[in-house]
DNA sequence: CGCCCTTTTGAGGCATTTCAAACATTGTGG
DNA sequence: CCACAATGTTTGAAATGCCTCAAAAGGGCG
């Protein structure tokens, strides 16, 4: 199969050129705010796959945004068992969930060489109080992870395996979308084994799903590329096969 | 078997008098601060077991916390197919995940006779930005919310169906116990099939298990009455069976 | 008291995991 | 640049935990 890499554009560093404005934290600000906002945000990495931006019980330091790149945030249960809790695409903010204990409850990891702003956190905190509308965005921020959680809880729970991977690349593909990406061709900057992990499910059935879509030509995929062939039949997936029954409660 | 019905004590509808002050999200504030947030909180219902304080797609109006009695928030799929995504109990705050949309993401209703507070929202923004320690309160609600959805999100993703059941019985111990009340005799406020719902498995599975459960002499349990006979076996339950095994993933 | 709804119990089936092994890919040192 | 190790991916066959279906038992409420 012929394919080009495909990947996030990068971002310049500084605030008034970068591509992601409209996505981030700063996207309802005006002008003057932004500024005033700009002065505290510096620029971090990059840093390459495998590495931590923070590790779960980390203090709480600063807030970060991804500029470039993407990052999966993890739980490290003690058994050595883990996680994934979500996955992080340019724009995102990081790490406010450690604002309730000042320390982070779950590790974030970069899938792929990353680069990212860091706001320090007594700024947020003094930032908050005196741009209500930055408030607003961060609180934005953290509703919108804490509904991306609640549809990964959905998926997790009423979900069959087939419709949480087709649920899964949909999700991918919309978010490529917003960031002016293809959302039909892409690559899947996670391992099957991350995937899986996301999913709840055994690597051994994300490989079987995916030569299976393949098969049935609802999607491309060669190794980390994927195309989607017919985003219908793969929704059609993804909303079939709850996994117990439509119970009606009340 | 003996045994009393245990719930929540009920709170003054006044916040100064209120008991479950330290735990709403006036926890860390002065009297002063205090005195400005109450101008603006009425109290409402008391609301019947099964009435909604909102449903999913409806405007954000206020934030509301919890005085008297449970609620839970779920998810209602197009589909029919619904997902209980977290309980919420006196003290807890609910409401603010509208924020990104500006319209309720999920739906809340009431488990038994429930009386909330409720805060317009319109005066949550502007007391923010007036009150620090106001604006940190609500985003430690919301950063400790995100928490609960991560470990639900494990619970899911991780664990057995009886280790799913016991890390809920632990939990529910847990913020009894918080509440001043006994963290090993309760009461559920929720029946077998939103138990079931809430870990995704089968109300058959549910009940099989708490018989289980109550064979061995971990709890006693009578309908919806629950007596934790043996913390340490429950705790031993809720660790082990990870349901597929413990990869090692870096 | 009788109806309805929730809970419990039993038996069988199936989706997904588990175990096992081949295969492909990437990185490393000679 | 190739051999080789280490890791990630795919495929197959067998095992199993949980779901599904079915039906009885128990409580609540008019």
């Amino acid at each position: 199969m012929q394919h080009k890499i495909i990947s996030f554009p990068t971002a310049a560093a500084n605030c008034e050129d970068c591509r992601w404005s409209r996505l981030c934290v700063m996207r309802n600000l005006d002008a003057t705010e932004r500024a005033e906002l700009a002065r505290f945000v510096t620029s971090s990495g990059p840093i390459k796959q495998g590495e931590q931006i923070f590790r779960q019980g980390d203090p709480l330091t600063a807030f970060h945004v991804i500029r470039a790149g993407s990052v999966k945030t993890y739980f490290d249960s003690q058994d050595g068992c883990e996680q994934a809790v979500a996955y992080l695409f340019p724009g995102d903010l990081l790490g406010f969930d450690a604002l309730a204990e000042q320390r982070h409850p779950t590790s974030a990891m970069a899938l792929e060489t990353t680069s990212y702003c860091t706001i320090p956190y007594e700024r947020v905190e003094s930032l908050a109080s005196k741009l209500p509308r930055f408030w607003h965005e961060v609180m934005s921020a953290a509703a919108r992870q804490a509904d991306a959680d609640h549809h990964h809880a959905m998926l997790l729970g009423q979900k069959s395996a087939p419709a949480r991977l087709a649920s899964f690349l949909l999700d991918l593909s919309q978010r490529f979308a917003i960031r002016g990406c293809s959302k039909t061709e892409f690559n899947l900057s996670m391992s099957r084994q991350e995937i899986a992990n996301y999913l709840a499910v055994a690597v051994e059935t994300i490989s079987r799903l995916f030569t299976e879509l393949h098969r049935t030509k609802v999607i491309a995929v060669d190794r980390r590329f994927v195309k989607i062939l017919s985003l219908p039949a793969l929704e059609a997936l993804a909303n079939e096969g709850a996994q117990h029954g439509i119970r009606i409660a009340s």
